[in-house]
DNA sequence: TATGAATGAGGGTTCATTCAT
DNA sequence: CATGAATGAACCCTCATTCAT
């Protein structure tokens, strides 16, 4: 009794820190709000975790244990599908990490935050679990791109970043986002609807990749450092 | 003498102010320091802002303006260049304007930052700035697809987004990048690279749309409230 | 020890802040000052009374109680005892409340100070034990007058405050009756003293008060809404 | 017309100091805000009168001439006039002075708040001003008690403390007032009238005070230092 | 003579943290 | 294990004052 009332203690703490830090970060955050909204003691988190610095690090651990887990990057698809539906689910497994409303939703918008405001909390996150996702996203760039190109190469990671960048953007800039497109809803069918967007985007990208690299480099007015598929 | 040196603070406040919120935000930045980096007296600040609030509204609005005549979205092309190359200057711009290192950095980074996290000053921010700039954007992008689309379609403004959020990720993440693609420099010649790179990709997606509508239908697994280019 | 702490530290509070508070005035005292005189954290008193409003709000009301606790309006009396000795009792134990020296003297200078300078606590203070005061003391009122006079009558209430006032002049001025009255003492003997002298003038007025009243008439110079008691 | 300006400042200020300082206390009231209602600059009032004190304590010298200049304590009564109206007259001038509403009402305001809350600046109006006013009306006391008895005498001095009580009182707990006899006005008929209720309990206790000494002996439970005429 | 700009001390309040129980 | 009480540092802000013109 003791004991789950301890343990009981520590998860309803995390419960409510991933609530309240991915909503106001790190700083602005109190301990004394998250432990009101854990009904627990202003001490307790000094007791169990350390202090507010040993909170945040256990929960960002957990973030992303806890939203792979909720939404594996996969989607549950067969490792052998093809690679189009694949990076269907994982952008729209991306969208629904970080703008899913369920309970736990804070998962991608803490770690949305930590990367744009790292704590000393990040380096081992990112190893962990950045880097694994990342090469999973670049072979699957790869295996479009064709070619035989390597998931190394300089042109996967720039089209890695332009995908990744088009999820994020939407919960980042989510209160823009809410005066420009005011009709967008957040519900499972916009997020549906807006992992479609994206990969088509993307896909329309990746699959004409070569036939338009003459347009670039016109557009691009001489700068030609600019990689392209024939360069690796 | 005088005024020279009420107008003197006023400006070393603003350039401390942009330096300071851009790095911690703007709960986590404290007067002390903005007014030590300015060698002002602390009180200097409400005096001439009247506030933490007031200096930090002033300091948004002086930042777009600054940011924008910096570099400006046209980046100096005439107007009836091709749609192509003033998507190029649009997105260069934009990095130049997140990105740059020179004195007024912080500009586009403010603005970043005001996205994710915004204040109650963003509210005029955005109609005075950000609306007119995103129309801009969607009239080139509707010039590029063609088919006489209207630049308010739903679709223009989806494509939209998937620029923007390509821009946007590059500053955002600066961290997790410094991590998963170490050989990018933010020097003059990375930055055009990177707005090469965006505008290729960005193109290729907008120069076939219509052709890989099928495929994205495929991937999109029966979700279909996505736009497509027949629908307006 | 814990709870002895506790409570303790919330009374020497309560103690410094009378003490402070009737002697600056609300907005003169500083919190800083309470807590060094309390020898308590600057931060205690927001612990404990939520702040500077919340700890003067606390004050007032045990004040009161405090006060009439050591000294009852009725000072002992039964309460069948002749009106006369119990108006004597009354004014007796104002005195006492307002200029008593011991520990706790601050309860009528708090009380003189709201009046002349009422903050927000003050409505409730009124309506707990000002206004049954006020009663208290017109039924003694009504009941000298005689003729069935009604203790809601208007000069049963004027009657009311020229007797309070009397007996507050004492203290309001104390600066001024210091240099009027250099031999006026306020120990035991000199403030029963005092309550004889205003229970006498008063008793003189109120038990002349219909033979006198041709007197007053002449002077007022034809003033005549002054109430008398033929008018009730 | 620099001079004239000079002046003029100086006049203004003087007259936006007593509303001020008068409604809020030395403390309270803020060097801005006075200078606000003077429309002058924040260093003047430095630059008059050398800081805050030095208005202040230039401001009630002047409060006190002003008010006795406008309210008179004879008002204008010839000097043989019997004491009963000359007493009504002192009555009705000290409320008029205290509760007036015109422009400059905040002389006797200012002096009332000074007898609660001494500053430093008091004893040299007190000399100047107080206790001539105090000579005065125990010259009426002693006529009016007759016997001879001597303007100085100790039961002259509390009777004039008594009067004085019951005038100041009507100002000083205003707050309360408004609650315990709503329907006071303090326009001009309302003081007038209170100047008549207060003359007459203050005439009957006066006209009658030797014949009800034995009653006030036997409430006073035989505390007997109390004076009586016959005493001196 | 008069003023806009700048100052430093101090205001109440909030915070993460620690202590004794 | 857990907690209510207490702490001191730092927060933003306001003030009377002074300075340079």
């Amino acid at each position: 009794m003791t004991q789950d009332s301890g343990e009981d203690t520590k998860q309803r703490l995390l419960a409510a820190a991933g609530e309240v830090f991915s909503k106001q970060g790190f700083k602005a955050a109190t301990v004394r709000t998250i432990c009101r909204m854990a009904r627990a003691n202003v001490a307790a988190v000094h007791y169990h975790f350390g202090g507010k610095d040993g909170l945040y690090s256990a929960l960002l651990s957990e973030a992303f244990v806890t939203g792979l887990r909720r939404n594996p990057p996969d989607m549950g698809l067969p490792a052998d599908a093809p690679a189009e539906e694949r990076l269907h689910a994982f952008i729209h497994s991306f969208l629904l990490r970080m703008l899913g409303d369920g309970k736990g939703a804070w998962c991608g918008k803490l770690m949305a935050r930590e990367m744009f405001e790292p704590t000393q909390a990040l380096s081992q996150v990112v190893e962990r679990h950045i880097l694994p996702l990342s090469a999973y996203l670049r072979s699957i760039i790869a295996e479009i791109l064709g070619n035989g190109i390597s998931p190394e190469d300089k042109l996967v990671r720039q089209c890695s970043m332009s995908i990744v960048g088009q999820c994020q953007y939407i919960f980042r800039s989510r209160a823009i986002i809410d005066v420009l497109a005011p009709d967008l809803r957040f519900d499972e069918a916009g997020i549906s609807g807006l992992a479609d967007h994206i990969t088509h985007f993307s896909l329309c990208a990746l699959k004409n990749f070569s036939h338009c690299a003459q347009i670039a480099g016109t557009a691009a007015s001489g700068h030609e450092q600019s990689a392209s598929p024939q360069e690796s």
